[in-house]
DNA sequence: TTTCGTTTTTACCATATGGTAAGTGGATGC
DNA sequence: GCATCCACTTACCATATGGTAAAAACGAAA
């Protein structure tokens, strides 16, 4: 499973045997099923995951109390609670695994230790965040000021993935929108 | 102007006095009236703007054929289509002016000048960038699953001066609705 | 297999929102 | 001052969406 991000690390910058070792111990290799929590919100998040297999949601609870998804991640990705690992402070977010799910995880504590062994490790993990922000927000903003039918068209190309591997409620809460009204929109496809 | 730029900057950090004559000489003032266009989309962005008075919106064109607002910028932002910039690729947001406004400019290569000369500077724009897009999304989660009543709610809470300073019509855009159902809402409170 | 629980679909109705249109008000320019 | 333009409001109707409820489909566990 390490071997996976090792991989996709090397897409970014050339790392030593040395290196990788240091990456692979430092990480710490988890299983988790559709459904449990990698992170509850009113927390500090203080853990930083890397998707080897399967795709995570980021979820808040609205106004009204329903669950909804800010985000999908899948392989390949990092993910946390960013302004909470940053700046300590309580995240109102939460990090579910959306079906079964291998995941990397390294506590803030060692991976400012990797900082100190891997010179550049810090600016490459900021680069690869950055480049994340920004694609979340060009993927929200795709469906500011659209209907939910044309919303629900969008997320299928952005991310035709994810649509066969998460629950409907899920993709519905995503969306915006409830269960029925994207059961309708579905069966006029 | 320039100014407002150095004290904005000294915040996070401390600048001597040939470094900030460096910046304040390096970044170009200007001045924009409500429409105005500082950047327009389907170009390559290679400024980077400093609003040091107003409102500035990131705009785009929905699928309709409909222009809204991505979000609203005041006074100590650094902005520009930050995909765009970095990676020298064709935007499809445009900057425009809100109000009236007083903005810094700088060039993307005149930028790269001043990193060379001023050690850590990249990583301080970087560092403020970053906590935007931060805040950008969180901000924009925060209308996720929410009704239209309670997204303008939520915006008068979060942006409250920026209510008063641009036209409605950009406010309902930002918030998803058309002017009309905002008037409705409006007349309710 | 059967049973149970959950997800998804379908249906019905109430309601919020969009679209079109027209009227009002304020600012700008002649 | 007057005319013009644009933003904003109001009204009306059509429609998409939410809420509630129940049925159907699916999966997990006994």
């Amino acid at each position: 499973m390490p071997n996976r991000l090792i991989t996709f690390l090397q897409q970014h910058r050339f790392l030593t045997t040395d290196e990788q070792t240091l990456i692979t111990t430092a990480f710490e290799p988890r299983h988790y099923k559709e459904g449990d929590q990698l992170f509850k919100a009113g927390h500090i998040c203080r853990e930083l995951f890397f998707i080897c297999d399967g795709v995570i949601r980021i979820t808040a609870t609205n106004q009204k109390g329903a669950e909804l998804t800010h985000f999908f991640l899948k392989e390949d990705s990092f993910t946390t609670i960013l302004y909470s690992f940053n700046n300590e402070t309580v995240a109102d977010e939460s990090i579910q695994a959306a079906c079964n799910a291998d995941v990397l995880a390294i506590s803030k504590s060692k991976l400012q230790v990797l900082y100190g062994q891997i010179a550049g490790f810090k600016e490459l993990i900021d680069q690869i965040t950055q480049q994340k922000l920004m694609d979340k927000i060009k993927i929200r903003n795709a469906y500011l000021g659209e209907d939910s039918e044309t919303r629900y068209h969008l997320f299928m190309q952005q991310q035709p993935d994810i649509v066969r591997r998460v629950p409907l409620k899920d993709i519905a809460g995503y969306l915006g929108i409830t269960p029925q009204s994207l059961s309708r929109i579905r069966k006029k496809y």
